[in-house]
RNA sequence: GGAGGCGUGGCUGAGUGGUUGAAGGCACUGGUUUCGAAAACCAGCAUGGGAGAAAUCUCAUCGUGAGUUCAAAUCUCACCGCCUCCGCCA
């Protein structure tokens, strides 16, 4: 949620990031700052009367005490109706995007503002995961689809193992602050070098909670509990977020960093027809996510340092990304910037994402209520981002495709053999 | 799931209808003292909204939401959460 301040003088802004960020909504900003200026005037009528109340108590006033409260009653409803209306518009703008956002329709307005490593030429064609892993044994959609339906795999044996492997791996480097230090002064980025803090958050959040998120939209693609009245989280980023609703930190808490675990689920509403074999676009998959809270100066440069770190991560699985910089029609609606990555794929011959970076500044954190006291002893909302570390399901299909073997076997990424008990290759 | 108990400020803890936004303690901040520190003493110390140049004034908030009352932290109801015992369970 923005600041109703804020909008009242960057109207503009917000016009253009409406536009820009192709918000389906007729949003009138003199009938919005018309509700604002109403309940203003609503609650301070009601501030008087409150305390004409209050008076009538105190010298026992009864006569006096009711003609008030008769009043009151008046309007309170008024006040209910005025702040509804004032809400719902209030809930449809979305965060403006940062200067150097490129202003696109759609994912084609993207760029690629830097790669890293080369595609490895192969001898013979290479193959996509699926066909792979069906060949090896290690994923299996036709038992899925029997036992759960379509988009669920059954990841099997060495696959199996890898992805405990990675969760060892990812773990390893955020939480190791010489990494991290390394990282920020080879890339001249300006933040603290405190390391993450390993979570295990839960994978259902309540319906208030989610909406403070602002990511129960769209409710198309969240699985729901209606005997709980609870959902199932599409990212950790979900429960992680809003550990810290309606608190204050203190200046040099900050930054707060941490990297989840947990597993994800989407209903791939829309999705129809995309994406349909194998791992790539499924119901439920396992995912490591990095969520921080940060001072509002240095929340830029807290964004660079979360996708070095994937960079770094990608780096030491030797797998070629490019990295791209979001335009506007293609970005979330609380983003402020977003950075994605995109992995080689050989099978597919492409990039493909695999990582996300989100900075929201202060729009989650209006909302959830999570402050920071600064040295002076004033209070502003804090700063949140949040980014992939590792979404495992897309990072095992670009190690199997960029790994594989004439032979149909993997070669396991040298770093991650330790984590898998020496195991080298994973075949048949 | 059954029985009972409980939710007050950063923490602890008093407060069962009337200047209680809330005693006391701890923590924290500033000061006095000291060569320095500790201790002691003094002072300050919730958040949000509104008015004001400011001092300050004012409204709301004692888990959440409704209700009773001239008046609610205190009474009623619902919901949420926590604790203890029993049951079940990884």
């Amino acid at each position: 949620m923005l600041d109703i301040k804020f909008i009242k003088e960057n109207q503009e802004l917000v016009k253009d990031a409406i536009k820009n960020k192709n918000i389906k909504a007729e949003i009138d900003f003199d009938v919005l700052i018309g509700l604002y200026e109403k309940r203003l005037q609503i609650k301070k009528d009601i501030d008087e009367l409150n305390r004409q109340k209050n008076e009538a108590a105190k010298t026992r006033n009864i006569e006096e005490g009711i003609r008030i409260k008769n009043e009151l009653s008046n309007l309170d409803p008024q006040l209910e109706t005025v702040t509804k209306e004032f809400m719902t518009i209030m809930g449809l703008l979305p965060n403006i995007p940062s200067a150097d956002t490129p202003i696109g329709p759609d994912e084609s307005g993207n760029q690629v503002i830097r790669n890293w490593g080369t595609p490895k030429q192969f001898d013979f064609t290479p193959k996509e995961h699926f066909d792979l892993g069906r060949a090896l044994g290690v994923i299996d959609t036709e038992t899925a689809t029997e036992v759960s339906g379509s988009r669920f795999a059954y990841l099997k044996g060495g696959l199996a193992l890898m992805q405990f492997a990675l969760v060892q791996h990812v773990f390893s480097i955020l939480t190791n602050e010489e990494i991290i230090k390394n990282i920020t002064t080879g890339s001249k980025i300006s933040v603290p070098t405190k390391p993450f803090i390993p979570v295990v958050p839960p994978v259902m959040i309540r319906p208030a909670v989610y909406s403070r998120m602002d990511r129960l939209e769209p409710k198309d693609e969240r699985y729901y509990i209606p005997s709980d009245d609870i959902y199932l989280i599409g990212s950790a980023e979900h429960t992680m977020g809003s550990m810290h609703m309606d608190h204050i930190f203190e200046e040099d808490e900050l930054p707060i960093r941490y990297i989840g675990y947990s597993t994800a689920f989407r209903r791939e509403a829309g999705a129809a027809g995309k994406d349909t074999k194998g791992i790539l676009r499924v119901h439920q998959f396992d995912k490591l996510e990095m969520e921080t809270f940060c001072l509002p100066e240095q929340s830029i440069q807290e964004q660079e340092l979360l996708v070095a770190m994937q960079e770094h991560f990608l780096q030491t699985l030797n797998l070629p990304y490019q990295v791209v910089l979001i335009c506007t029609g293609d970005m979330g609606k609380p983003d402020y910037r977003q950075i994605d990555i995109e992995t080689w794929m050989p099978g597919q011959n492409r990039y493909r994402e695999t990582h996300t970076a989100d900075l929201m500044t202060s729009f989650q954190a209006r909302r959830l209520n999570t402050r920071v006291r600064r040295k002076d002893g004033t209070i502003e909302p804090v700063h949140m981002n949040d980014a992939t570390a590792c979404a495992i399901g897309r990072l095992l299909i670009a190690i199997m495709e960029n790994y594989q073997n004439a032979d149909g076997t993997i070669t396991v990424p040298e770093v991650l053999v330790p984590h898998l008990g020496g195991m080298k290759v994973i075949s048949k």
